[in-house]
DNA sequence: AATGAATGAGCCTTCATTCAT
DNA sequence: CATGAATGAAGGCTCATTCAT
């Protein structure tokens, strides 16, 4: 029941968020769209930015699902699972900014009371979860472990690169496109992976 | 002198700025650092994200002086070169964090008041100053036009994911180093540049 | 129970208009009158100017009952309505100058925010509404309907020209009071009404 | 020299006034305009309210060359002069609406810094003058003196309200025009000079 | 006479948060 | 659990005025 109602609260911050940005959403904003009156949010969250943290723990559980899917649709031991699992990682920023905009947000400014350390700890864990299968993938192509981890840090950072510029309007500066960009550095990856 | 303290003002707001970070300082943090009244302020910056602008053009103008400086100590024409320009733009921002922040910031949230049309090309024209020489060295090695804008702004991306999961403690996660990685990146461009 | 605080705010500022004008009020002396802080008032009203429109509102609704009050203790139907009619229209204002002032200021300077179109249509009705009475009354006397227009806009200009004069001192240039001047002026339009 | 150079501070004021409004305009405004830095504004006036007054002394001086060219223009003694005077008058304000601004502005909520009393005396008193002709005149057509000075209080009521009301656009209200309801109040107090 | 610099008091408004009920 | 009311701190900004130079 409250865990219901809580969803609730979650979604109305999840939407209010989505079409006003961080700055623009105020508690009351949530409120109002949960059908409640502000104090009422704090029966559910400590502050407004535990709900943020809750948002983007959600949030990783939505990258996670997308990245399993895409991964159960290819076959395993192939690079065409290096592809799925890294377009599906990348993917799923690059058509929903705004989740990108969260994990920054949390794990950039956030006080103590929104963020504990094993919150920070368990939301660090569902990230590094949706990168995983892209790491086994180049391991299963006979990548060393060493280097899979390296790959994938960098592979992690390329996208966060390629989102920020596009989401900031940067990348325009150049002409590029973000997903043009991001398909090269992949077959550059799979070259490394499995050369020929 | 109207210049100097208007500079002095604006090592006030950079102080600030580092400080605190760009949501936690206020005109009246920058006046009081600056030691003024916070009416005084609108003497030399017609509104706070005019000081903002005034930063980050200050800053990258810091940028690209660290950029030529680093190239005109390298051999121009061979790999040392394209080393020493992408090396001093990555390390600029390595070195100096909350320079990235600004960028972001400016680039993001500027309201018309803070950043005009023409103010914002002229910052966009030194952010991609800044990595021109990078691609002049790309292009010195004979690699063809169209792939030296792919490239550098590929470059710049890879650049500005680093920078961020090393800035929001996100690189930790993997056990990896920023700087590590990016000579990583920088060794593979190289070898595209100029392969064997 | 919101609406008596309402009406609480409501009661302090117009004690505060009263004594201070409208340029010497402000949120803060509202809300300290009120025995709240700044932030409280916001809870009633959306603005500053919200509450001078809320203020005029209610300003024109006592007049319209002054007008009322006057009409049914006068014969219907006699040169006697006109005078009450008319009368209370003039007394209103010539006993509560500020009314006047909260009109002019409300009609004239007031932002979207705090006037909407529809809050300016029904605040113009009202005032209108207190006029019609004396209209009416004139129309009973056999004036024809396009005179009793321009009759009581004449009327309610003469009104405003007395009541204005009064208020910033000018009528003691000339000597004469507004009360003598205002039943003058509404003998003679008694006389164009019912002549003889 | 130094008259030549208040008057050029007073005619950047009188620009500003006029296409700013009272409120809109600023010392700033009117130094930027009249090629000075705020201070040097006090050289010439003691206050932005010292402005003011002077600006209204000027606005009465055209007034009153207004009425009396008027006069000039028609014969002494009938009743064509009390239309003339009196219809200068009002053209003045009908014209030049700003001017009645300033005039109720100065006369209604100046501190005595700007208005002295000797200043408000003689205001005042280039006011008067500016009705005496249309007093006059009524007097040269038999009009006793106790009611031309009633009569002219009067009027000059008359046409502040109409001035008011066609100022703030309550005017529309009543769908009338407040030159047709002048020339009506005009026939009306010459009936009264002149019957017949 | 004029400047340039700065003051200081004030403005309206926003908002996360608290807490008695 | 939820409300309704209120707080308090802060926010960016404006402007008449002063005064040493």
């Amino acid at each position: 029941m409250t865990d219901q109602r809580r969803a609730h609260v979650l979604d109305a911050a999840r939407a209010a968020f989505f079409e006003l940005g961080l700055d623009g959403t105020s508690v009351r904003e949530i409120a109002q769209r949960a059908g409640y009156t502000p104090g009422a949010i704090y029966s559910y969250f400590a502050s407004k930015e535990a709900v943020y943290a809750a948002l983007l723990g959600e949030s990783l559980e939505r990258l996670n699902a997308q990245v399993a899917g895409a991964c159960e649709r290819s076959p395993a031991g192939g690079v065409e699972r290096v592809r799925a699992a890294a377009g599906a990682f990348f993917d799923f920023y690059r058509e929903n900014p705004r989740d990108l905009d969260l994990g920054f947000y949390v794990f950039q400014g956030l006080q103590p009371r929104g963020l504990t350390p094993e919150l920070n700890k368990s939301l660090n864990k569902r990230l590094r979860d949706a990168l995983r299968p892209t790491q086994d993938a180049l391991a299963a192509l006979g990548m060393p472990a060493a280097q899979t981890l390296r790959e994938v840090t960098a592979f992690f950072a390329h996208c966060v690169g390629l989102l920020v510029l596009s989401h900031t309007g940067r990348i325009r500066m150049f002409n590029q496109g973000s997903q043009a960009l991001f398909e090269c550095y992949l077959e550059q990856l799979v070259q490394r992976a499995a050369p020929r």
